[in-house]
DNA sequence: ACGAACGTTAACGCAAACGTCATGGTTTTC
DNA sequence: GAAAACCATGACGTTTGCGTTAACGTTCGT
């Protein structure tokens, strides 16, 4: 069942596993190592995901699985961009402009060179999948020389970056 | 120093840990879980690499890095690809036809899956560069506001695949 | 109000992918 | 021909990222 706290609707660890695809021991364990900040609890102790928090574990897993970043790595990159949140809560308190300039500026690194890494992901990827199109017609070439066999097209290559 | 043998240049195994950037345990390790043919040796036992083997450690490095593949998978994957070169080594004796076809369609189909894998990865990576540029744009509005900065533009971002 | 389903912490386990010696042979260089 | 640089094998160690089990508390459906 679905949980209600005011107006947002809340996830028990299990529907939250299956909603990321992930395990409960997983959630479990980012916690644990400091990604996923200590969610919500029901009275019995009961954990209590927000939207945002799916969000959050999505992020992660697109670090991870996309870009291949270590959790350690992940870490270091979700406390940097936690600086636009925690400027937003605090933004009016304590108007020390330089340090939060400075800290967005460290954002603002971090997401460049994300950015920098997918372009270059992608390239490699466009080169990649330019090979094994290659590769496949030599196989479609042999199998239609063998077996007189038919054989479907390949898909159209995506652009890649300059 | 490079070493030769008959008209092809070799490389022991500290020279191709460089090219490959990898270090020369990972070579070996490689080699012992049948990732890598065993290369030849000089005649003190040293290994010596072949430009083919260069070639195969890249294609492993791209595998895993870029596709994020376990060895284990990378093991089946080149296995399943070596056919091309088996059956050309072997094509006239034996010529058991339906086999060789059955092979070629296994091969077929990895390379068919790496396509789609790459095809894939690459929408969710453009998906992902979208929303990193559009916080970048914000983190740029921020200090705008805060600093009167100059900020340098995105670059675009690539076309994805249908 | 009671059983089924779900959750909690703590602890140990484990496979993958190497890193890091130790010990001893090889090749190159001067 | 001896030091310096390089390599081989073997064995044990390490880190990462969870899986699994145990023992026990909570919530829900009826």
């Amino acid at each position: 069942m679905t949980h209600e706290r005011g107006a947002e609707a809340y996830l028990q660890i299990g529907d939250a596993a299956e909603r990321t695809e992930l395990t409960q021991r997983t959630l479990r364990y980012y916690e644990e190592k400091g990604l996923l900040k200590p969610p919500t609890r029901m009275d019995g102790g009961f954990r209590l995901y927000s939207a945002e928090d799916i969000e959050r574990i999505g992020r992660i897993k697109q670090l991870k699985d996309l870009l291949g970043f270590s959790l350690a790595d992940i870490k270091e990159m979700l406390e940097a961009e936690d600086v636009r949140s925690q400027i937003k809560a605090e933004w009016d308190k304590d108007a020390d402009a330089a340090e939060k300039a400075e800290r967005i500026r460290a954002a603002r690194q971090m997401t460049l060179k994300q950015i920098a890494l997918i372009d270059q992901k992608m390239r490699q990827m466009a080169e990649m999948r330019a090979l094994l199109a290659e590769r496949l017609a030599k196989h479609d070439a042999l199998l239609l020389q063998w077996t007189g066999e038919p054989t479907s097209p390949v898909s159209e290559p995506v652009g890649a970056a300059s």
